[in-house]
DNA sequence: TTAGGGTTAG
């Protein structure tokens, strides 16, 4: 039952005028579920006793169900107590989801005390009891439950080799995995997504290339895998692969670990094939791809596709708001960033931790010290958000770009938390638009105690000392760092350029057309300097 | 009409 025809099922319920008999509102029961409104089934669970309906068999596994999702033991309980009057505990699928609803809520001892005094068990029980112990981390007791089962079939055999994948011991899935008597692909795929999971891309791979079938979660999983340990070139690899060699057709969650690593290699062709397939295959109203999109095309600096995204999507979640927020406002949109932030208020949204960040970065862009402020103050009192150390990072930038120095260097102090490099750092960069030597020495006599072994600390102090042309000092700097031991590790920048994404240093002459990029970039610089404009190289973050 | 297993975004 769709969720449309809920309303018209309740029309016609309501007319029926004997509702002595429990069918009815077992029907009920299911649409509800179908559509996750697990406390209109508790709801009307209460009704119908207070209204005497006589209760059958079918009810119950729906409302405990129910229970369990909404985690609610008491009503839970009331409903166990039910059953024990009415004697319904000799049914298997009454005492499966009880074992079911104890467990979710974890309670197992409660689980496994309904499980022992059952009179009649079969596979769903002992699978109902064994997923409780995994569920609430007991996998000595699961697997000893598993090992006595007098009957396993390959539900229950996936659901072991699960349990050791969710508390990391890949060892011993890989164990019950290999002496599985009927693997099917699902048991494939559960390993293969654990070696995603767990960091081990080689064993994703080789497990992949060793499957005989594969389907949208095989394929998912090697793509998820590499997405998640950060593999993104190869994500995109792996891709085009599915594309030319399956006849698996990509999904929302294949394009979301497929967008994702475009934004991260700012891959944006690729990213915008993305959403033209996504446009033409049905996922044109997928909140899953529509976040990604958004988040695609802000970080690859198309802001204008960003906001067209977010506004042509028909339903937004909170991830939607913070993405748009954020790209808007490291983007230097920092007012779309601010009134997108009142409109979220107004739609009825409720902001956490991330957004604030956007809306903080958008203050501090814009040098609203005040407002900045008022908004930090906001976070704590109006939405009960503690803030994070992200959060006095951005309050600090916030101070630090504003020039107001020694007022940062206060708030650092005062902090309820320890700062960390990344806070002392975004100061040290204060100091340098401000040419502020002094405060920099201090700052970075700071983040030396935090990273001794930190080479660029000592090139963002010379640099500084260079815009002043202290030249003796900068020599000095020099040295300090020589005896560091450690060399900076150079930033190395991505570029997508004819469907491949190249990697660059600052004066990296790899490239083998590096003699005529060079040449354009000057001409372009000299072209900027003409036209009076400091040149844009030098005006980049 | 009732019970158990797999992927996705800031």
């Amino acid at each position: 039952m769709e969720f449309k025809k809920i309303s018209y099922a309740h029309q016609v319920f309501d007319q029926i005028p004997d509702l002595q008999d429990a069918s009815p509102w077992n029907i009920m029961f299911k649409g509800y579920i179908q559509n996750d409104m697990y406390r209109d089934v508790v709801v009307s669970f209460r009704r119908m006793m207070n209204e005497d309906v006589s209760l059958n068999c079918f009810s119950f596994p729906m409302v405990l169900k129910s229970c369990g999702k909404l985690l609610a033991l008491v009503e839970g309980e009331e409903v166990h107590g039910v059953v024990v009057k009415i004697g319904f505990l000799t049914n298997t699928f009454v005492g499966s989801t009880l074992i079911d609803m104890y467990s979710s809520v974890g309670r197992v001892k409660c689980a496994y005390k309904v499980f022992n005094e059952m009179v009649l068990r079969n596979v769903f029980t002992w699978t109902s009891m064994i997923n409780g112990y995994v569920a609430n981390g007991d996998l000595v007791s699961a697997r000893m439950l598993f090992d006595l089962a007098p009957e396993r079939d390959v539900v229950l055999w996936n659901r072991m080799v699960t349990g050791y994948i969710e508390c990391r011991d890949m060892e011993e899935a890989r164990k019950l995995f290999d002496v599985m008597p009927n693997k099917d692909l699902m048991s494939w795929n559960i390993l293969l997504n654990g070696y995603a999971n767990n960091g081990d891309v080689e064993g994703c791979e080789n497990l992949f290339e060793e499957m005989k079938e594969r389907n949208i979660f095989s394929w998912n999983g090697l793509i998820g895998g590499y997405a998640h340990n950060g593999r993104f070139t190869e994500v995109i690899n792996a891709f085009k692969r599915m594309l030319n060699e399956s006849d698996v057709k990509p999904n929302d969650a294949t394009l979301v670990n497929v967008l994702s690593a475009c934004t991260r290699l700012g891959a944006l062709d690729l990213g915008k094939w993305v959403h033209v397939y996504a446009e033409s295959n049905g996922y044109k109203h997928n909140l899953y791809v529509a976040n990604g999109l958004i988040d695609m095309y802000a970080k690859c600096g198309v802001v204008g596709n960003a906001v067209d995204v977010f506004r042509s999507m028909d339903k937004r979640d909170l991830i939607s708001w913070n993405t748009i927020i954020n790209g808007l406002a490291v983007h230097g949109r920092g007012s779309d960033a601010l009134s997108l932030f009142a409109e979220m208020k107004n739609s009825g949204v409720e902001p956490d931790g991330i957004t604030f960040i956007g809306v903080l970065c958008a203050c501090s862009h814009m040098g609203l010290v005040a407002d900045g402020f008022a908004y930090f103050n906001t976070m704590a009192n109006d939405y009960s958000i503690t803030p994070k150390i992200e959060h006095y990072g951005c309050m600090v930038d916030l101070l630090g770009r504003a020039g107001l120095l020694e007022q940062a260097v206060k708030f650092v102090e005062k902090m309820p938390v320890q700062a960390d490099a990344v806070i002392w750092t975004a100061l040290l960069g204060a100091c340098r638009v401000y040419k502020n030597i002094d405060f920099a020495r201090l700052v970075l006599q700071k983040l030396i105690e935090l990273d001794p072994k930190n080479p660029a600390n000592y090139v963002m102090l010379a640099n500084i000392c260079g815009d002043a042309r202290r030249w003796k000092d900068v020599a000095e700097l020099k040295v300090a760092m020589r005896d560091t031991g450690s060399r900076k590790v150079p930033g190395c920048s991505l570029i997508e350029v004819a469907d491949e994404v190249a990697e660059f240093y600052c004066f990296d002459e790899r490239h083998s057309k590096s003699k005529e990029i060079y040449g354009a970039l000057k001409s372009l610089m000299k072209a900027s300097k003409s036209s009076g404009q400091e040149s844009p190289l030098f005006l980049m973050d």
